[in-house]
Parts: structure tokens; sequence; C-alpha cells
RNA sequence: CGCGGGAUAGAGCAGUCUGGUAGCUCGUCGGGCUCAUAACCCGGAGGCCGUUGGUUCGAAUCCUUCUCCCGCAA
């Protein structure tokens, strides 16, 4: 059995990791990033990745540096790296060590949505279309040559959590499938059409406020692509409110825009082209409650009020 | 001790500043109306007001101890 060290962070990583777990290989290793003191109380909590793989009995690393592991990695005399949003940049000499090199698995259609929140990116930009990627790892980021692609569709109403999942299934299958090809001589690498590259980066707070002066299409693309996390989020009386669960409804609208309104037993804030209904919010310093839950109580207060736009 | 908001009926909240009968919108249960209803009308049940100690004739309310929740910042 070929031997692979596997490197990753989020829970992308443990879908893509459970398929190496039922295809012909042996993974060895899991590289993670180290443990990282979390939320208000920085409680140090694992990667969502290193959870996993140690619940599976599979030896974990979390080198500060990668540069750092080479040695430690060496002595597993690893047959292919195979990494999925790891979060640090692997040198060569790490890359060079495996028989078969390092290849990553990328949650888009390269050489689109290069970098750090493919997923997100893809909804917000209103995308159709997107796909996971696997690709041979280089020194720039998400840059390598692409061996195999899967295509996912977006629907219209997909948020980041339904997109990612629809990702992982697919790159599992992906990956189960490309290995063979790789460990066979007949995987072909096609260099990315640099003309054609976009970049996705990380998402920022400025991103996650919503102008409800946009078009309601931008808005339902943002809120939905900011679902569950990082959440996107209005201000109304100088109070923050997260917008957990959204719809939207196309129709002429009367009140001023950014206006909080209660209609047929909705909440929902009026944009240029119609409306986005509330289904789940939370209002700054209260926990996460529906839509009616708040107009019941502290939300009443704020129908006919106006978001910042 | 990073900054701030909060804990009141099953849920979401008001009441606290200015101490004096425990309130609102829902839910729930019962009854009524209706061809019918998640609609409407009437009625009921359901609270140690987060915890500790204090002030007071009297505390949800003022002072105090602790616990937990949340927004931010990292």
């Amino acid at each position: 059995m070929k031997k692979v060290i596997f490197m990753g962070t989020p829970i992308f990583a443990c879908g893509i990791l459970d398929a190496l777990l039922v295809s012909d290989v042996e993974v060895v290793c899991v590289v993670s990033q180290p443990d990282k003191k979390i939320g208000r109380k920085q409680i140090i909590t694992p990667t969502p990745l290193k959870a996993y793989a140690e619940s599976k009995g599979i030896k974990v690393i979390q080198p500060v540096n990668i540069k750092l592991a080479y040695d430690e990695l060496k002595v597993y005399e690893p047959d292919l790296i195979v990494t999925c949003a790891y979060g640090q940049i692997v040198p060569d000499s790490i890359l060079e060590l495996p028989t078969y090199g390092a290849i990553n698995v990328h949650a888009s259609l390269l050489p689109k949505l290069r970098g750090g929140a493919p997923i997100h990116k893809a909804i917000i930009n209103g995308d159709t279309q997107s796909g996971v990627s696997i690709m041979r790892m280089v020194k720039r980021m998400d840059a390598g040559a692409v061996m195999s692609v899967a295509k996912v569709d977006i629907d219209p109403d997909d948020t980041m959590l339904m997109l990612h999942d629809k990702l992982i299934e697919a790159g599992a299958k992906l990956l189960i499938s490309s290995l063979p090809k790789l460990f066979n001589g007949e995987a072909v690498f096609i260099e990315q059409d640099e003309s054609k590259v976009t970049y996705a980066w990380n998402i920022t707070r400025e991103e996650e406020l919503v102008h409800f002066s946009n078009p309601l299409g931008v808005i339902y693309n943002q809120m939905r692509g900011l679902i569950p996390n990082p959440i996107s989020y209005g201000i109304i009386s100088n109070k923050k409110i997260k917008f957990f669960s959204i719809h939207k409804n196309c129709a002429t609208v009367s009140e001023a825009i950014g206006t909080l309104c209660y209609k047929n037993n909705e909440l929902c804030i009026a944009c240029d082209s119609g409306y986005i209904i509330i289904d789940e919010l939370q209002l700054e310093g209260k926990n996460k409650c529906t839509a009616k839950e708040f107009y019941n109580g502290a939300g009443k207060n704020y129908i006919g009020k106006r978001f910042e736009v």
C-alpha cells in the first residue's frame, strides 16, 4: 500500500481524509495547524481535522512552521502528500520528499478562485457553477498544474454550507478516482491559464456587513454565501443584527431601502427590488432566535426603523 | 482582571433609574364562532424574577458574592 501524508485543517479536510481512508492507501500521518485559542474564553481547541484524525487512530503532528517538520516527515518515507486547506505554505524540500510528489484538493474550478475562501466567494459572486480541482502543489498558492476536475452546480438558494457539503462529496469522489491514475502514470497535468486567474481571499469583517443600498440579488448572494460562517450582519439603531437564515421575495417595494418591516407574519427588510425575509437572526448581546421570537420580544421596537445602508 | 450587553411563565421580552398586587406578544389547555382555518372572540393553567449575603416595615427593583449566556476585540 502506498503511504500517504495528509495535511489539512478545517471540516472540509475531514471529508477528503475520509476518501483516503476508504481508498487503497495507508495514511501514515496527518499534519494540521497547531491548536488555537478560540472564542471569548480563549479555550484551546483542536482543529477539526486533528480531532477527526485522532478519532480514527491516526498520528497527528502540528508544527508551528511546516518548514521545521522536514525530518519528522521524512521518517515516514511517504509515497504521496495530499493537502486540503492546510493553511501553511509547504516548502519545496517537503513537496519533493514523496515518490509521487504532492497534490492539493482545492474547492474551486482553477484557475478561478485561488485562495482561502473559494466556497464563500463562489456564492457571493453569484456563480452558478463551481467544483473541485486536484493539482500539483507548487510554491505559489493554488497555482500548480491541474490533473482532474469535478464540476458542481450551485443552486440559486444554496448557502455556503450546502455548497461546502456538495464539494466535499465531489472532492472525495474525485480524489478516489484520481489516485490510481497518479500511481500508474496515466495522470495528465495541465498548466493553469494564468490570464484567467481570480482570487478568493479570506472574508474580511467589512465583507460581512450588508449594505442594503446594493441590489437585492447582491445582498442575497452575500448573505447566503456567509451562512453558517462567518455570518453577515446589518446595523440598526446602533445595534448589530446577524442574519442566520434568510430567503428573498422579489416584489415592488414601498418602504424606504433598509426598512425593517413585518408583513404576512414575516420579518423582512426592504431592498431595491424586493424583500430579504429573515427566518433566524441574532441581536447583539442576545441569543440566536427565530424571526417570530424576535418579533414577540425585543424586535417590535425595531419595526419601521432602517438599517444603515 | 481587554471593552460592552444580558439572566423575569415553555419561547421571546417589558418592568429596575424613582422599592409597594408579576405584566406584554406568542405557545399551551378549555370553551365559543365558522363550510373551514395557522384566522377571530372568551376563559384557564403555568414564576424562588440566575446564585450568595446585606439594606429596608417591605426588594425583580438598591448594595454585595458567585455562576452561566451573548456581541466586540484578539
